[in-house]
DNA sequence: GAAATATGTTGACAATCGCAACATTGCGGC
DNA sequence: GCCGCAATGTTGCGATTGTCAACATATTTC
């Protein structure tokens, strides 16, 4: 048995995580504290720094593993229809539908600063991104969509559903319920993907 | 002379603002604190407080200021333009190069928790978005979009522009200048647009 | 079994937010 | 012209937090 479980505490590093995931989505990124955290998982406050060189490097974990999930989500839902355009746009009614059901996590993803230069977020969203131009591409090597330029279209639909996303987080959509505001997303994920259809 | 200068600074409210909005644009909204303010305004750390309720007030209303600025320079902007289409998609334009130009006071407008609540903010958002509505409102006057759903169209237009700016400030874009991402932006503007004049 | 290393704890310091108490300045009523 | 009062600004304080340094303890390695 390899290195079944760590010293002292058991796994430290993925309770400290875990209760840094609970903690985004009930205080969000301003109310993000290592010290909590550490109380959380049971140690005490300066335990965390023998795992993450900061509070930062432990935000950006948990921001990679909220892009982990969004990724799940997107594939899991395309994956109830059948026609790749089915898929496209299931996948962005899945982004729009994960920024509201974790708000807070999504907004620790997206908004703390120089979270880019965190390789295992990077790569976590790398992956969340490849899965939106592997539905893109799919579309075109069915014929429904022009070829060419897949990055292109890629960041186009991303960009309309990562707006929506992040309006209706802030509040700033004048829709009262999250329903509505997915009824929206789908006629605005609808409406780009004809423009996406038709011009290159 | 009507209450020409309040009491001992001068007007200590306009350089508090100053202050902070200097201090956004240089520290963002994580490194952002009243205390600074205070002591680039000149006064102790305990004086804001006359004037703002708390820090979170006083950010407030340097955001109110960036959606002012934002304001202006859509119309700046737009006003370059004589087709009410031109003015639509240069308001989109400006919308992105803004955020590219201050980053830290865009972040600072939309990222704030419980921004949305504050009435100046909350005013001059809405100004900024009644700017769109009029664009839009305008090209279906001269028939070259097509009538009703005024608010869903400024909502699509307005969830693209805004996902191109967070994506670009938050260096999710793969290009590497402005200009490149600015080119995006007005490619990506054109498609929307293609989709708002042919569907409904 | 002992040394080295990984892990966790205690204590400290500086910075911050915001409160309370205090000081000062300008205004209105007489 | 003078005085009380309210508006404005200051000093001092406690609580919370991020992070460093020193120390303690458990695990692995030889």
């Amino acid at each position: 048995m390899p290195r079944s479980k760590p010293y002292h505490h058991g796994n430290l590093r993925e309770c400290l995580l875990a209760a840094g995931v609970e903690m985004i989505a009930e205080a969000g990124p301003s109310g993000f504290n290592l010290r909590e955290v550490a109380r959380r998982a049971g140690v005490s406050h300066n335990a965390p720094y023998r795992h993450f060189r900061d509070k930062e490097e432990l935000l950006a974990e948990v921001a990679a593993q909220g892009f982990r999930e969004l990724n799940a989500a997107m594939l899991e839902d395309a994956a109830t229809e059948s026609t790749p355009l089915g898929k496209l746009k299931r996948a962005g009614y899945a982004y729009v539908a994960f920024a509201l059901r974790r708000p807070e996590h999504f907004a620790a993803m997206f908004d703390a600063p120089a979270l880019d230069t965190n390789p295992a977020c990077n790569q976590a969203g790398a992956e969340a991104f490849a899965t939106l131009v592997g539905f893109i591409t799919l579309c075109q090597q069915e014929g429904q969509m022009p070829e060419g330029e897949t990055e292109g279209k890629t960041l186009f639909a991303w960009s309309l559903v990562h707006g929506i996303a992040k309006l209706a987080v802030t509040n700033r959509l004048p829709f009262r319920s999250p329903d509505r505001i997915l009824q929206f997303a789908i006629s605005a994920i609808d409406s780009s993907i004809k423009s996406l259809r038709d011009a290159n």
